[in-house]
DNA sequence: CTGAAAGGACGGATTCCCACACCTTTTCGA
DNA sequence: TCGAAAAGGTGTGGGAATCCGTCCTTTCAG
């Protein structure tokens, strides 16, 4: 049953003994806003709930939501304004991301998988349940987006909402939250990679053939052609990122 | 852009603000563990690395290790021996498992949504990757498989095995771990339900053809056989867990 | 019989987090 | 006009989780 002795045991226990992360409150609150934030889920200028009401909501103490607030300040995207009326804003505009990192690159295909593997679960359960208003609703997004086709950021953030609305065809806040975590490191990515707008005009026209297929409740279809729109995306990963 | 005022708004917003579970190592460590035995990915029998060693690998201090092993301890999964060659074990036979608490039950739809969404996907990944060799692996699996019809605990704990075999045809650890996560909230739901032979036995015949759609690469036929596959414990789930 | 390898136990230091109270700024509304 | 309300900003003390290091106890191989 266990591997052969001698050989490169890459077995499923090394998971299990994997190293846990234990994600401070801090870490992760930082983490989600600041993810929100970048994948534009919260806009520029959007405000956020009152600091008395928001630590309530995360279920964590108001000076561990300041200090992730105070740290989100620090990085240029939060601001906030005091007295009546005010409160923390989305900063507008956004600072420049952040060059990936060497691990986050080293990683690089493990994300990808990662993300065919949920999109693509989600591109046939969304086939599968998506009612006619919610898919008309995607469809304007698809629109809008035509419009951004020079303009990576806006592109980018309208992408991001159409993904996470996939996820949200299916009625499942876990699938939407794992979505928007796999948005997020695509984003990682991605963010410093020059588009240009003959690729951004065919992702969308894949978009729609996507949404159609969706709309058929064709799920086989929906499977392929999400696997070949985030093919494309891996296509240019590995001529900048050569692994072996 | 935002939803119409009034309308039950189920933004995804709702997901950057639900609460933040900031777990201790404590708890994941446990559950990690806990899950793993459950799952037979360690055996009954198995003899765990040394603590010295294990919370190293672990990456926590020895005495948060051993409130964890001592917590399994504690519910019947583990005992330990002391002196020289001794240690700490998988217990054998395995406490019985408890019966799914009631927020479990509540939320099972969901639960099979995910699987839904991660072995189809993943099925989807390995029908493009996998190997010969690691597929005929899997193969002998499915071969066990038929010996163990009249004994649930038994099949379940190949089928984990298989299925998150299938993740490993991935090369990816982190899907592997997803698997294992989902597999183990699958279990909690499962394990206390009669499974008459005739259906395990037909599951299986949707393993096969699940690996042999694999073998030829044929990822749409793979990904239905898949979802017809993970239907049939919906159905099964339904009949007995009624849901308006 | 001795030493090594394992689990078992304790105590202090640190970090994280929480709860609560209070201050400062700003603006809305009576 | 002038409080009251709503928001961010600040501080303190305590509790819980975790880490680190040390030592004890048990058992067995050599």
């Amino acid at each position: 049953m266990g591997p052969a002795p001698g050989a490169e045991m890459t077995s499923s226990l090394d998971a299990v003994f994997a190293p846990v992360q234990s994600q401070t409150a801090f870490e992760e609150t930082v983490e989600r806003l600041g993810t929100a934030i970048k994948l534009g889920l919260l806009a520029p200028g959007t405000r956020l709930p009152a600091e008395r009401e928001l630590c309530a909501r995360l279920g964590i103490a108001r000076s561990t939501l300041r200090q992730a607030l105070v740290a989100l300040g620090q990085s240029g995207h939060l601001h906030a304004t005091r007295g009546r009326g005010g409160g923390t804003f989305v900063a507008d505009p956004l600072p420049p991301a952040q060059p990936p990192s060497a691990e986050v690159l080293a990683g690089w295909r493990d994300v990808c998988d990662s993300r065919m593997t949920v999109e693509v679960g989600i591109a046939v359960l969304a086939a599968e349940r998506a009612a006619e208003p919610a898919v008309d609703a995607l469809e304007e997004l698809l629109t809008a987006i035509d419009d951004t086709l020079d303009d990576f950021p806006a592109y980018r953030q309208i992408d991001v909402r159409f993904h996470v609305g996939l996820a949200e065809l299916t009625g499942n806040g876990h699938l939407v939250k794992l979505m928007t975590e796999t948005q997020g490191a695509m984003s990682n990515l991605i963010s410093h990679i020059a588009h240009p707008p003959e690729v951004l005009d065919s992702a969308n026209y894949q978009h729609r053939r996507l949404l159609a297929a969706i709309r058929l409740h064709d799920e086989a279809t929906a499977a392929r052609v999400m696997t070949e729109h985030l093919r494309g995306t891996e296509y240019i990963l590995a001529a900048l990122l050569p692994e072996p």
